[in-house]
DNA sequence: CCTTTGTTTCAGTAATGACTGAAACAACTG
DNA sequence: CAGTTGTTTCAGTCATTACTGAAACAAAGG
């Protein structure tokens, strides 16, 4: 990674890393780095460049990043190329990556589980199976899934505030 | 999958999917889906027919999941084999399987991006590393991983009664 | 409209991660 | 202590996913 300050490559690697283990392709995961500790956008060949992947991979990545929505292109006066910046605010990412990732990798397995739990219904459960189990899993779900709901009404602010009250928390949650 | 409810077949494709895409190996989050669906438990042989898998897969899956701690194992009056069964309540799973990611895949970004602020300190920035992202970012996940701290500490009934709390939530949330 | 500049697509290849089967190991049994 | 039953390890193979480079495409400029 030419003229790329050794923190910003420890950096990258990392995310890079994280993501991978996320199950988040590990170019897309770097590019995103690269453009969260980058001051100003960037574009694509620079990023290329910067990374040492190809040029249709950059391409690639970068579409699945503004897919996601974590990632929006600026445009410069006098340049025709697309410039990349990651979105502003840490929470707002961690939001949209948040909702993302529940509406692909979380929702599917809810809608397929309550099925299971209807079959169960007409075509009843036999000795190996257990019925009550897989109610139980979906009724945990559904609950999880509400609850990322709720959440998601509040506001960054005062989602920002309570994140940090420490240990008042146990006990705010505890006393209700 | 011989002698296995449609259902139970429908629901470990879906939850080794899921699996997958949350970076878990999709044998073991099926034979984790056998094992949840499972009334009885069940020993290494039978996984491997049911799902055809090979035994020495089987093996390597169990104490993938045994590690983790959501899997364990049970013993029969009269057969030496060991047999496997997932841990009973649904909320102590995902806190244990919460847990575990958190230290396997989280923490380890979070000390390496510390690295990086405090290296920063040392070897300044330059003109095209945003330093005030890295350090917003490595307080964000700091925030978050405090935050899971002190979720960890509220017993699993209470935090179910939190979470089923509804509307309620983003005005508690909201107030503080 | 032809050239330049930039982007996307896609077939083929490379890299990675998952899986198998054979062999080694371990523990019990008659 | 030889045979039986069950488990684990590991080198090699297979499958999947990621990546590349060439070609097609798109848009603007001269």
């Amino acid at each position: 990674m030419p003229d790329l300050h050794p923190v910003a490559h420890k950096f990258i690697l990392h995310w890079g890393e994280m993501g991978a283990r996320w199950g988040i392709n590990r170019t897309v995961a770097q590019i995103h780095a690269l453009l969260l500790v980058s001051r100003e956008s960037l574009h694509a060949e620079e990023i290329a460049a910067t990374l040492q992947v190809s040029r249709s991979n950059v391409s690639t990545s970068l579409r699945e990043l503004l897919a996601w929505g974590i990632v929006r292109t600026a445009q410069k006066l006098g340049d025709r190329r697309d410039y990349y910046e990651a979105v502003g605010d840490v929470w707002d990412m961690a939001r949209i990556i948040a909702r993302e990732r529940k509406r692909r990798e979380f929702d599917p397995t809810v809608v397929a589980l309550r099925e299971c739990v209807q079959e169960l219904e007409a075509r009843p459960a036999d000795d190996a199976l257990d019925a009550a189990r897989l109610a139980e899993l979906l009724e945990f779900l559904e609950t999880l899934s509400d609850l990322y709901g709720q959440l998601d009404k509040v506001p960054s602010p005062a989602l920002k505030r309570f994140a940090r009250l420490g240990s008042k928390i146990p006990r705010i949650i505890g006393g209700l």
